[in-house]
DNA sequence: GTTGATTGGGCTAGTCTCAGACCATTGATC
DNA sequence: GATCAATGGTCTGAGACTAGCCCAATCAAC
């Protein structure tokens, strides 16, 4: 609140962690918000140690550990690959609560706020910003997809739909914050059992963010993605008691 | 947009350079952002590599580096330590199209549309929120003391009662992010010019954020920020052309 | 089958970074 | 003036990380 908490603020630590312990971080990201689906494989080692600037010593140990975790099957030779094995577990209430205890409140806290408050900020930009037809046409096929989509896969598409908002701004530094705000919850939202119900409310409110955004409404898109992340952080508490 | 873009997106760079570059770029931060105010102190180096979790080794050469370049004096024994020396240049619009040419027109765009995005959704939570009368004094407070500036303190002032907001909501992530975003165009808001037009338009404007916010009415506040911010960027354009 | 392109597996020498110890300087206090 | 606590200045040995190179395995194409 005052002047030393700006200083907690800003001097904070410069790294999260090790060269190896980012790395794992950034591929299970990769793996659970479904980027790389189950089945499809990480791009090779030398091309993906470019990507992420780090050595290919480094890149290798953290795909082991994620191997040796069960998220990765790797394969030697040609149409070889570290092809992604995990597959979101079946929700679970214990899971849920599990999760929350690893994380604790005043984090979960934190995450959740975040989260509402850049998407809510990404749809607002989005929807103040002029559409061309191209890009109406992504958020309408993202939708589309969601909505036809089974149990298994609906998790991804839900998140694809989400990231494709902050994405469609054309701002970097947005859809990546949007990235990391979502994958700091993406296990607490995979262990909510998903009633049909719920499926059914949080189509309605999709449509509503769509419908806002193509429509130019920044104050109807924020409203619309303020309830429905409200609405699944009822669910959370629900849950939670 | 599809599949690939997303990849961009998550396998991204772990890591935006080494410990010393990112060292430098945090203390400028806390330099630029004010938070530690020309003619005070940055924490004693030991104290300080402990907060940043880097060694006292590679905190020194960033201290070197910036007292080569000006923004410290750095002196030895007790009482000592590393000054900031660094005040904000005068404005000037041949600086902002300089600092405009090096950043790049879609990296600018970038920032602009980041920082609205995250300070508007900032402000909506806030107002969102239940506030404590001891916040609502924080958030006052911090509006009086920039209208009570000079020149001289105005842009400190100012950042100060935007990371506030952020701030107040609780959020560790959100005020790290908020404080993110005004780094990246404080070299920019510092070479507009401060016409006691713009100052006085940014006084009614700031005063709409909080009554929104003490209201309680997050689309009032999301809506003053947007204006609030969208008004910088036209002056920042204003001054290109 | 043989071949060849693609991919993971592994090694080495060199650089970056760190933890910890010790030295040098300053200035308020006695 | 002497003392001493706080601070920056410096060195060293160990570990983390990297770039570059070559080896091993696989499998489609021939």
């Amino acid at each position: 609140m005052d002047e030393s908490a700006r200083l907690m603020t800003v001097l904070r630590p410069v790294r999260a962690g090790n060269a190896f312990e980012e790395t794992v971080e950034r591929l299970l990201q990769a793996i659970k918000l479904g980027v790389v689906p189950p089945g499809h494989k990480l791009p090779p080692e030398r091309e993906l140690a470019v990507r992420l600037g780090i050595s290919r010593v480094t890149l290798r140990e953290a795909i082991r550990a994620l191997s040796d975790a069960g998220y990765l099957d790797v394969r030697r030779g040609r149409y070889g690959g570290a092809f992604v094995t995990y597959v979101p577990p079946k929700p679970d209430a214990g899971d849920l609560r599990q999760a929350v205890n690893e994380m604790g409140m005043a984090e979960l806290s934190d995450a959740l706020t975040f989260r509402l408050a850049v998407e809510c900020g990404a749809a607002q930009v989005l929807a103040a910003s002029e559409l061309a037809e191209d890009k109406r046409a992504v958020l309408t096929r993202r939708l589309a997809e969601l909505n036809g989509a089974g149990l298994e896969d609906y998790r991804r598409l839900d998140t694809a739909f989400h990231l494709s908002i902050a994405e469609l701004t054309g701002s970097t530094l947005l859809a990546t914050t949007c990235a990391d705000a979502r994958s700091r919850v993406s296990d607490l939202l995979n262990a909510i059992p998903m009633l049909q119900v719920n499926l059914d409310h949080a189509a309605v409110q999709h449509q509503a963010i769509v419908d806002a955004i193509l429509a130019g409404d920044p104050e109807a898109a924020r409203r619309a993605v303020a309830e429905h992340l409200e609405g699944t952080a009822a669910l959370l508490r629900a849950f939670l008691s």
